[in-house]
DNA sequence: GGATTGACCGAAATTGTTTTACGGTCATTG
DNA sequence: CAATGACCGTAAAACAATTTCGGTCAATCC
């Protein structure tokens, strides 16, 4: 039985299960029944632990995002369903929920500098296949960077937080539909 | 001398600088210059007090936004300079400005609920000006809300979050340009 | 003798208690 | 009878006492 997975595997299900702060080191050892020292000569603090598990779960999330596109569809359609996917990874996930839920109350930095990086790599998904339609010549020139950070939040914005704040949430045709008639729209080369 | 107008004033001056949880209400009669009893014959709590005044706030607001747009316009120069405008007053404005200082880091409820009531002002404001560009046929046929929820959630994202997480600011120009390419243009008839 | 462990350490958080501050009332006052 | 401020109950702040936790390292094990 290998030590350092049986650490990551413990400290994963705890994590998802109590969030980062409320995670001991002790508590990890006990599930991973190895010594607390043990943990230390694999990962050199509670945040570097946190770091690559963290860091394994968004590779998990590209690969799901990945699959659940054709490559030979529009960019419309993939970007579309990249997001939604993404999205409903980062809200389904077991640690990824807790962790939203952690920053949301507790405010935990280390939460949030990871939480960061999850909505990075959902940009720089987005602005890599950007990238790619702009050079095919599906898509008109333009910084894929920052347009691919306005799909990011307006897609947050009625995922997530139009049904927070105005009670009902948006049928995904619906979204489809708005993006279609409007950003998509304005894309086209 | 008015006593309800000095008490506003007072109670104007007093949320401004300490924010809603930190005003007291002997505070406010103090600089008011009456008794603490006397306000409660004008306002039947302190949150009462404080949604008249920030509600006088956003009607401020609205007349810098109408002020500073011309009707004869296309719709993208309206909404982007109004746009502009309400965000730099939520910012720049004392009142408004420590309230979201104290939603950040303290979260008080009421502080919440008027933040919101701002932020439906200008979706509506805009939203208001979209349906007239529809109307008049200069803008395709869409629904105003949620087109007008996107540009809000998008200009926030660009004009206040970006600098933010990512240091340097954009330009106004860089901004305006990104919209004209992307969102502004998939809406034309 | 290198890997593993858990008792141990200081810092930080939590808990429990006392004191203070605050929003709101209302008997008194001018 | 409009205006006031002492007064009330609650809620928050302040303080103290206690516990918890991340990280270390001398002792232990294989």
């Amino acid at each position: 039985m290998d030590r350092r997975k049986e650490i990551i595997l413990a400290a994963t299900r705890s994590f998802s299960m109590f969030g980062y702060k409320a995670t001991t080191m002790d508590q990890v050892a006990k599930i991973a029944k190895v010594g607390k020292g043990t943990i230390y000569t694999f990962f050199s603090n509670k945040e570097e632990l946190f770091q690559e598990i963290v860091r394994s779960t968004i590779r998990e999330m590209r690969s799901e995002a990945q699959a659940a596109i054709n490559p030979d569809e529009p960019f419309r359609i993939k970007a579309h369903l990249a997001l939604m996917k993404m999205l409903e990874f980062r809200e389904q996930h077991a640690l990824l929920g807790k962790l939203i839920e952690e920053e949301k109350e507790i405010r935990t930095q280390a939460v949030q500098e990871m939480l960061f990086e999850v909505e990075e790599e959902i940009v720089g998904f987005i602005a890599a296949k950007l990238k790619m339609a702009i050079d095919r010549g599906e898509v008109r020139k333009c910084d894929p960077e920052l347009v691919a950070y306005m799909l990011f939040k307006s897609y947050v914005a009625f995922v997530i937080e139009w049904p927070e704040t105005r009670g009902e949430p948006l049928s995904e045709q619906t979204i489809a539909d708005l993006f279609n008639e409007t950003l998509f729209r304005g894309l086209l080369a």
